[in-house]
Formats: structure tokens, sequence, C-alpha cells
DNA sequence: CCGTATCCGCAACGATACTG
DNA sequence: CAGTATCGTTGCGGATACGG
């Protein structure tokens, strides 16, 4: 529970901002999102998706994604390269919580 | 549900950017924490709670909590001056699902 | 006490060129 | 195709000083 942090001023080390530095950034949600959605997705198909994203950013950020054990990276020996990215079973059950948030949002959007 | 927003590529535009927006930035979740904690909290005694923040960084991120309708900001007419801030139902109901993923980060940290 | 005004540093992100 | 290398830009947040 979150009341437990506030009293140890500790709130860097509680698991909701340790949830959200897994999250954070310009593009991971939606890069989760895709490969929700997808199920298994190439570099480059990734890239269309995002729209607008570098090359450097995606790399950085799917670098980051796998190293936090949310997303799979599965590289095909071949030439030329293929490389899939995939959800982790800890990334999918990172998603259902999430998803929670994006029907709050939905529900309580403000009428501007 | 998220899937509904990939194929428009309208990311943007979703009910989970839209709560995302609400909570970002380095002190936000920590102030609605400090606010769902104490109830009611003055300038000052918050900016102990939070340690390092500023207070040009304080006062923004208050008029924008107060802007998307998650704190109520109550003024009192005397000298010294005194302001209290608090959670609106809004922000309550927030609070509730921000919860969750506290509880996930908790269960799902990685032991390295 | 409760802020505003000003300046500034830094990390994240973007753009482009290039490689195995 | 799937990246790396390099450089440039930008916006958030910090520090400090000041005001009602």
């Amino acid at each position: 529970m979150i009341q437990n942090y506030i009293e140890n001023a500790n709130f860097e080390d509680t698991g909701f901002a340790y949830t959200l530095s897994l999250i954070s950034g310009k593009h991971k949600m939606v890069i989760l999102y895709c490969l929700m959605e997808f199920e298994t997705v190439r570099f480059n198909e990734l890239k269309r998706y995002l729209k607008t994203i570098s090359d450097k950013t995606l790399s950085t950020n799917l670098k980051e994604l796998e190293a936090d054990k949310l997303i799979v990276r599965t590289e095909y020996p071949q030439i030329p390269p293929k490389v899939e990215y995939a959800l982790s079973e800890r990334g999918k059950s990172l998603m259902t919580v999430l998803d929670q948030l994006c029907v709050w949002g939905e529900e309580n959007r403000l009428t501007e």
C-alpha cells in the first residue's frame, strides 16, 4: 500500500516509483501497446507505427525494456538480419494494470 | 480498451496517454500521495515532505494538478496567508488506480 | 507564509550519416 | 534490415532572489 511510503519519505523506493520508471519516457508505452496489439513486431515495423521516433531513441528504449524484462528480443541469424520483439509474461502482466489507467482516462476525461 | 487506439495510430488521444499526462513529471505523484496520506496540507509543509523540490516547481505542479481537477486549493484570506491543498473526489478515484501500479511494482520488482 | 521572476544546467530526444 | 555514431536541440527542473 501507498501509505507506508510517505512516513519514510522514501518515495524513490516505492513499488509505484519503480513501476513508473519502467514506462517513463515519451515512447515506451506506445511500444508496449504495439507489442500487445501485434504480438510480434520487427524493428522497422515498430518504427512505422511510432511515426516520429528516431532510430537511436527506439533502439535505446528497446534495450531498456529488454533489460527490465518487459519484452523479449529474438534474433534470427540470417542476411538480411531479422529481429523480433514481443511482450514477456511479465510485460503482459504489467499491461493488464496499465489498461486500467486507460479506462480511468476514458471515463474521467474532462470535457473542456 | 487499449487495442482500439493502435489501429488509428492515435495514441496521443488515448485515455491512457491522457491519464499519464496528468501525473507525469518528477513530483506530481508524490504530491498526490502526500495529500492522500495527510488529507490537507499547506504549501511549505508539502515542500518539506518532498525534500528537494523547488518553490517554482512545486508551485507549477500544484497549479497543473488543480487545473486538472485532481486537487482542491483553499485559500484563507488572512495575514500571514494560509493555503490548504487536498485531493478532490476525482483525485481520490485516480489514486485507487495508481495504487494498483504500486502493488504491481512491489510484486514484480526484479531482484538483482 | 505563499508564492513569482529570472537564469541556467542537464538529460532526453531528434536528425542525419554510416555499417555489417 | 537493424542498428551505431555523432551532433544539435529542447524542455523540465533546480537555484536564487525578490514581492504581497
